[in-house]
DNA sequence: TTGTACGCGTTATCAA
DNA sequence: TTGATAACGCGTACAA
């Protein structure tokens, strides 16, 4: 590795010249001639910063802490994190995933991160719950992700759960669905409850009438095909909101075990949470995909801002990776394609 | 955070006195007493090394880079990187997981490592491939998780997939199928491949004859759906082994056509690659569950071994993190319960 | 047995 | 406009 006293001895300048100008503190400082000469030596041996040398004078290490439980168990952890790293990198940031497993280790995850000098965590639950933020974290700058503080005093980034609902809703509308079921969560997560409103508004808005019994909250087990089963036979929907891909399935099921295809004879949309339903299911099963990356993304730059105390105005969006909405498969009137939608982020 | 320095300074002693001490080279060198109290110190004041400030002065950061493409989109990957990172804390080692996408930020981000000193690094696929490993880690210290080294001199961590095919249709014949059949990829991966084997040899160590009708390899698409329905019409199979539990989901939906149920009518064995599946498929589908958490811990205690030249022997191997296998469902002859296992690693 | 002195790569201060 | 010099926290050769 290439040091700053190499470049000092090769442009015969004082070592902190050179860091002037490499750290672009040489406005007014040195002369123009010689700022030019020490960044072409620079450039011309490849030097890179050292972080870990410079962090031991300046205190910061510019890495930050991405904590997070059942990273390991949850598939769309990974879109997220895809999310942040692309953040850091720009900003010029490492970032740290460590998973948790049991308050132990995250004590003790904590306390690797802190030593290795984190300036910044981002503490993610892999679906919006309210959460406590872990004690050995408070004080130090901190996001949340996909989580909401119970304190209210720590900044998150969640997704538009109210419009994943109404969005899904619509589509199911739009393709002519006269009876639309939501086939839900029965655990108590601010998506359920948000997504239900969803539903419920967007029905609301043509000037449908809310019936409870279209709705039913399941856990993803075995009890669900039966009451999904149960949904068919009594209330004969045409068109099916489920909570995610998973629940989907159960639609699925029910239907072939009917002879009826999805596409044809009902209509399906579910959120997307494990990306290989969308692949196995496509075309019939249209999904809404939730903005994990962005979610990382967003955190991340708001984090950064936090660190370095600047503005977010001019920070210019990511640019979405989903692919584009597809659009070519056969469409008569209540078949749905796979369609991939990106949904926006609140701070 | 607690230095040396203060610790010197309470204890009455120099730092290097500290240094030898809490560093465990002052056999023969400093006073007993004298290290007692500096320990006794130490321990009272929380005092807890700074790795980076001690990597300028030694070279090792105890930094370990994780590299992965599509760390994002598949859902295994954190059980892989969830492994590595206990046995790298385990090790005192910090794991640093970056995902890659394409060649521009796969190399990117190795030079972000490099700039942050990792002492050796890991290069995952996630699933067995031959693999190149990047040429800006050639000479470093590396390991490949799942995946093979096209010249055969990079130390890599694989699955035995063989015996996966083999256990899979294994249970598939004592549980009283007649025609088992293989639900394959098409993909030239390694584990087609051996699956493929372990499938013949344990149809071949009953006494049964191989029949390559029996036997057919798709994508995750829709094809697969028709490909798996003509199988059905043609063959007849009792008994499926599914390449994954992706793949098993077209066995599902063209039996729930047929009126045939999954447990009674047929059985079904797949490879637990989304998690997902399992839980939603349960209790009718078997699964196999890869091993994702032993390939990584394996990964991380080779690459310890290598920067620090010590021989494996005396690690003991990681207790699994899989549930037991349960087997307290109905179990009438065909009847599959949800049983997850696991297969060893080969170095 | 203990302490002094130096170096790792960088940055901040201050004097020239 | 520049360059010594000290400091960050730690490890180690060498002197005491």
């Amino acid at each position: 590795m290439v040091t700053m006293k190499e470049i000092a001895h090769q442009a015969g300048v004082s070592v902190s010249t050179v860091s002037l100008v490499l750290n672009n503190r040489d406005e007014g400082r040195v002369r123009g001639a010689v700022a030019r000469h020490v960044r072409d030596i620079a450039a011309q041996l490849g030097y890179k910063s050292n972080p870990l040398a410079s962090s031991l004078r300046t205190g910061r290490t510019h890495m930050l802490g991405f904590i997070s439980e059942d990273v390991a168990t949850t598939p769309y952890a990974g879109g997220i994190i895809l999310g942040a790293q692309r953040a850091a990198r720009r900003f010029g940031y490492m970032l740290i995933v460590v998973s948790t497993d049991g308050e132990e280790s995250e004590t003790a995850e904590i306390a690797a991160l802190k030593r290795y000098g984190a300036d910044g965590f981002l503490y993610a639950k892999m679906s919006n719950r309210i959460t406590h933020a872990p004690s050995a974290l408070t004080g130090m700058p901190l996001v949340l992700v996909d989580a909401t503080d119970a304190d209210g005093k720590i900044p998150s980034v969640e997704s538009d759960e109210f419009r994943i609902g109404y969005d899904a809703t619509k589509r199911l509308i739009d393709a002519g669905c006269e009876r639309i079921a939501y086939v839900g969560c029965s655990e108590p997560l601010i998506a359920q409850a948000e997504r239900l409103r969803g539903y419920q508004a967007a029905l609301g808005d043509d000037g449908r009438k809310f019936d409870r019994r279209l709705t039913i909250d399941v856990l993803n087990n075995d009890p669900a095909l039966a009451a999904v089963d149960r949904l068919f036979n009594m209330e004969r929907p045409d068109g099916f909101f489920c909570f995610n891909d998973a629940r989907a399935w159960y639609v699925y099921e029910c239907a072939a075990r009917r002879g009826l295809t999805v596409g044809r004879d009902i209509s399906v949309v579910g959120v997307d949470n494990h990306r290989v339903f969308a692949e196995t299911l496509a075309p019939t099963l249209t999904t809404v995909e939730l903005p994990h990356f962005e979610m990382g993304y967003w955190a991340v730059t708001k984090l950064v801002s936090m660190l370095e105390d600047r503005p977010l105005d001019n920070i210019d969006w990511p640019r979405t990776t989903a692919p584009m909405p597809r659009l070519d498969s056969p469409t008569p009137a209540k078949i749905h394609c796979t369609l991939v939608e990106k949904h926006s982020v609140r701070q």
